[in-house]
DNA sequence: ATTAGACATCGACGATTATCGATATCTTGA
DNA sequence: TCAAGATATCGATAATCGTCGATGTCTAAT
């Protein structure tokens, strides 16, 4: 550990006596994939427009929205809100139902709230 | 809205009449900046090192951590470690506390929680 | 079959990001 | 004053990302 006080001229503390890089306990913290996962998740929210188009289709709970809704509000093309949308369905956020002509998106439930919960937690 | 019903050959309705394209109503929709301040947040959760440093802070919550317990576990090197925790500090989310030589790191009481209640209430 | 329209995919481009070596800053003990 | 060490900052590089025009695919109605 930092247990180098064999010394026999200096045994007082000094302020750099105060233990520091304690070992990490490995057994607590996140592992790397894990933090992967969970990383590929947070990173599904870290758009703003990402953030508006779950706004929309969270307020929209009743009806489902449908891509034709999105890029008027939030400036984009379509191209880009499909994009969007893809990212948010690939990260377990959005469930997509396309009935006709048209792709209806509507909130996975628990989804968001189960991430969440991974930030309230204590970490792992 | 969609009765364009006044046809005298078909009254039945098809498929596509179904509403799509619902005018969204703008008052109940995460407006440009704050969906850009909340993705900035998100996006510090976003990468898989900064969760396990998280993880780490949490996990040592009775002592604080310091810079040099990070490398190691993380496999990153010093410059990259210090650059992941500015990003969780200018997040709000991690406290830097300097104290001799050392940097010692906690977690910003709430903040998570704070974050985490964004996913939960409904949206605005 | 053909057309029109909604949506997805592709390819490109500029912008941002994660990483790290090199170096600077700052604190402490000699 | 100096040297050592912990941490922050800088600069470069490869990789990823957001955006959009062009194009492909699929569905429904003619």
């Amino acid at each position: 550990m930092s247990a180098n006080a064999v010394n026999s001229t200096e045994l007082e503390a000094d302020i750099l006596d105060t233990p520091c890089c304690v070992a990490t306990q490995g057994d607590n913290v996140l592992q790397a994939e894990e933090a992967e996962q969970l990383a590929a998740r947070f990173k599904a929210l870290s758009d703003p427009n990402r953030l508006r188009i779950l706004s929309i289709v969270a307020a929209n709970d009743s009806e489902e929205t449908c891509v034709c809704d999105l890029p008027e509000p939030l400036g984009l093309k379509q191209p880009t809100v499909s994009h969007h949308l893809k990212i948010l369905v690939d990260a377990g956020i959005l469930h997509r139902e396309k009935r006709g002509v048209w792709a209806y998106f509507s909130l996975v439930p628990g989804a968001l709230e189960s991430l969440s919960s991974t930030l309230v937690t204590p970490k792992k």
